[in-house]
DNA sequence: CGTTACCTTGATATCGTTCAAGTACCGTGG
DNA sequence: CCACGGTACTTGAACGATATCAAGGTAACG
């Protein structure tokens, strides 16, 4: 009904993967795991629980990027976890039209559904470098039955795939090009941020444009000249040198632009007594 | 990247809600309930698991047309069983701009994720009158535990959801308008066969094309246009006299026109030596 | 130190939107 | 049985957001 009727410093930061001399990707020196530190965000973990979350990283393979590690159609082959580096889940039309359904960052789980399903619905591939562990569907469940709490957490996660893809469809369907594309910025920013990738004004974005455009349904040439719209009017900036990064200059006028409200990102976790994340007072 | 670049006969079929003399909803008569015919078809269940799948959809809840029934940022309390009618799962922005993320058809549950989440990141609300029971998170829990079969077929459901809404981020932001269309109409098709509630070439339409717009992130004008092209090209045509129906006159010519795989769509079910339903032959 | 991938920018094309008016139909009440 | 009012559908005309095409620039990588 309503369409899309448009109205209208610092540099800290560090990326997924730093590369050595050579480039092979490693964790990001100092830091500790992205998926613990998500975890323990919302979890008072036991020394029990954090070996099993160790255990879960183990054996971390590289991966160079561009690579497709799960094909739509074929069989899962077990569950991954992101240690470092981008990766994005995608579906893709015959004839090369493709559709990012979403950004998979490290701390992520890649594939939970294989827990419920055979076959994936949608391809992931590798955005840059990137480190993924994989564990067996078996596996994950034994560490479901013996650590309830966990599991709790892992289940958290998913819905809240469940609610970026929302979020989603909403930016493709119905925001205009430089509102979706703020929003998409300031998503990334946040959850980067969760897992200690993000600084207070500057984030990694190893994105391609036209990775931007198949995850908004734009083209590259549009976003580029709405990256420079927002560049323009002093919203955002660009450290094109590596790891190139985005400035924000400006939070507060880019969330009032996009309609960000974090709340969708915002998990409840668990513990006794523990109140949900409280609604953020700034959106 | 790659851009959109775009390139009659019997009357079976049977509403949702068929209406008494006023218009009170009812179960289509002579149906089994949805549900159970969903679950059947993945499961051969036994008596005591029939049991508890009716014990679900005790009570009823006879809801009006437009009935908002979960709030975007509100607690869930419990959850739905479609028994009969059609909802919408939809996000709204503040100037009105909807998004429809989903269709909740008979059958189908009613925010799942209140397992796991406390609050709703969308609104629910039902298209015509429907009839829903609605049961407590605990009540639910206590099914899972109690009847691990069913646990695993509506978890089934609910990656199914997240399939859909992959299929629909591709269709927004990818496919053109008349791609999108078919899409959504053999989606819909589909889906109401599964639950008995769709004929061989036809099936009740109750959506506005206010709201087929608002799903596709297309306007209703375009809607209206693109669906006469696939009438006058000789692929639907529409039955405009309660219950409002689409006759689909060419399903081949229209599942090659959107690109349509009902495999994402297919559940494998449960059982012992049960495979896959196995890729199908048509597409 | 060349090659490639990505970004940038202009000109032009188009799909889809908006606006506006009119029509068909359903349910209601006399 | 018919008049009425509302909702949804229909259609035309004009506009506009975004796509496509094309060419050049710049920085990373080997």
């Amino acid at each position: 009904m309503l369409q899309r009727s448009p109205k209208r410093r610092s540099a800290e930061g560090q990326s997924g993967v730093s590369r050595g001399g050579s480039g092979e990707p490693t964790q990001p020196r100092g830091t500790r795991s992205a998926l613990l530190c998500r975890v323990q965000a919302l979890l008072a973990i036991s020394g029990e629980e954090r070996v099993a979350l160790d255990g879960l990283e183990r054996d971390g393979t590289p991966l160079l990027p561009q690579t497709k590690i799960i094909n739509d159609g074929a069989p899962y082959g077990g569950i991954g976890i992101v240690k470092a580096g981008w990766l994005l889940r995608s579906k893709t039309l015959p004839d090369g039209r493709r559709q990012v359904i979403n950004f998979v960052l490290p701390g992520d789980f890649i594939c939970l559904d294989a827990l419920t399903f055979d076959c994936a619905y949608y391809d992931v591939c590798t955005v840059g470098h990137a480190v993924v562990s994989r564990r067996s569907v078996d596996e994950i469940e034994k560490l479901y039955a013996e650590y309830p709490r966990l599991a709790a957490i892992f289940k958290q996660f998913a819905v809240l795939e469940d609610a970026m893809m929302s979020e989603r469809l909403l930016s493709v369907g119905r925001r205009t090009a430089i509102e979706a594309v703020s929003h998409l910025l300031l998503e990334l920013w946040h959850r980067l941020k969760f897992v200690g990738l993000a600084g207070e004004s500057m984030f990694p974005m190893p994105l391609t444009q036209d990775v931007i455009a198949d995850a908004l349904g734009l083209c590259a040439v549009h976003v580029n000249r709405t990256l420079k719209l927002l560049q323009n009017g002093g919203l955002i900036n660009f450290e094109h040198h590596k790891p190139r990064s985005i400035i924000v200059l400006d939070a507060q006028r880019l969330q009032r632009l996009a309609g960000f409200k974090s709340r969708y990102l915002q998990l409840k976790g668990i513990g006794v007594g523990q109140e949900p994340t409280p609604l953020q007072a700034s959106n």
